[in-house]
DNA sequence: CTGCAAAGATGGCAGTATGCAACCTTCTTC
DNA sequence: GAAGAAGGTTGCATACTGCCATCTTTGCAG
């Protein structure tokens, strides 16, 4: 429990690195740019559980800040590919930097605990835990939805 | 890193435990008031570090929820004291309890793992990561929070 | 070509979060 | 007691997220 709450507390103060450039919904969204690569708008929303239209606005407002390109398609020309900007990928970069730097600065800090036992349980551990899908381990929870109350 | 994204995983997930319920925000004054105790509405707005008519109104809907109570102080009848209500406390054990639980079983699922060097190293290490003041290790991420633009 | 489905975009509506400024009420101080 | 500080609240305004319904542009059968 102790380690589990330092791990988050260190995530959450990455996370606040981007605080007041994007919102934790536009982060999410970025995020899966980052890690799926360009994708269609319907995609992204459909990875973040929410409506298409909120897709589209929300891209709308990573535009508007530059983190992101909308990309017509010349297959078929209905989708639109989404792409990260340069700027936008390094608001995810930055986030995973500091992360991996703060956590990197503790490990050393802490060097003389890490045996070699000790760093293989942590990854047998981390793969028994698994199933946290490669991005949504980035806070499965999209800060509203207050409204989940009317549903069918 | 492996590690920690699956501590972030799992806490992520307890933390959708309530959504629908409370919004993050939300669940951070909870959490406030759950391991503060009563406080007063202006520590809340201070420790979430919003502006006191932010708090007012946070409260209002946490009270409109029926999670919070105001009470007005008798000794000094400027100050308001904010106290969970047991319904408010239950959202909070909630998200803990799962959390608990969850890892309870990982750890169960992964017991020949948790030789006594490695549970040491884990505690040394949360030590050292330590300050994570208590109660912000719970996100200390507003959601919001565009409008960091404007500043001085 | 016609009709239907898919991918998005838009308009409308509601609720939350926030900040700033103005404004009561109560203390505190002098 | 008057001036001022402290704790809150309310009005006003803005930015987001979200959902629903509707509309346009394209693709794809048949």
């Amino acid at each position: 429990m102790l380690a589990s709450r330092a791990f988050v507390g260190l995530t959450a103060r990455s996370l606040a690195a981007v605080e007041g450039e994007v919102t934790l919904p536009q982060f999410r969204a970025l995020v899966v740019l980052a890690v799926r690569g360009p994708q269609r708008s319907i995609d992204i929303a459909d990875e973040l559980q929410v409506n298409p239209s909120t897709g589209t606005r929300m891209l709308d407002r990573l535009i508007r800040k530059g983190l992101v390109r909308r990309l017509r398609s010349t297959a078929d020309r209905r989708v639109v590919r989404v792409r990260l900007t340069p700027a936008g990928r390094d608001v995810v970069e930055q986030v995973l930097t500091r992360r991996r730097v703060d956590l990197e600065e503790l490990v050393a800090a802490t060097a003389q605990l890490w045996q070699p036992a000790v760093t293989e349980a942590l990854t047998a551990f981390a793969e028994a835990a698994g199933e946290v899908g490669e991005q949504d381990w980035w806070l499965g929870w999209s800060s509203h939805r207050e409204g989940a109350n009317s549903e069918p």
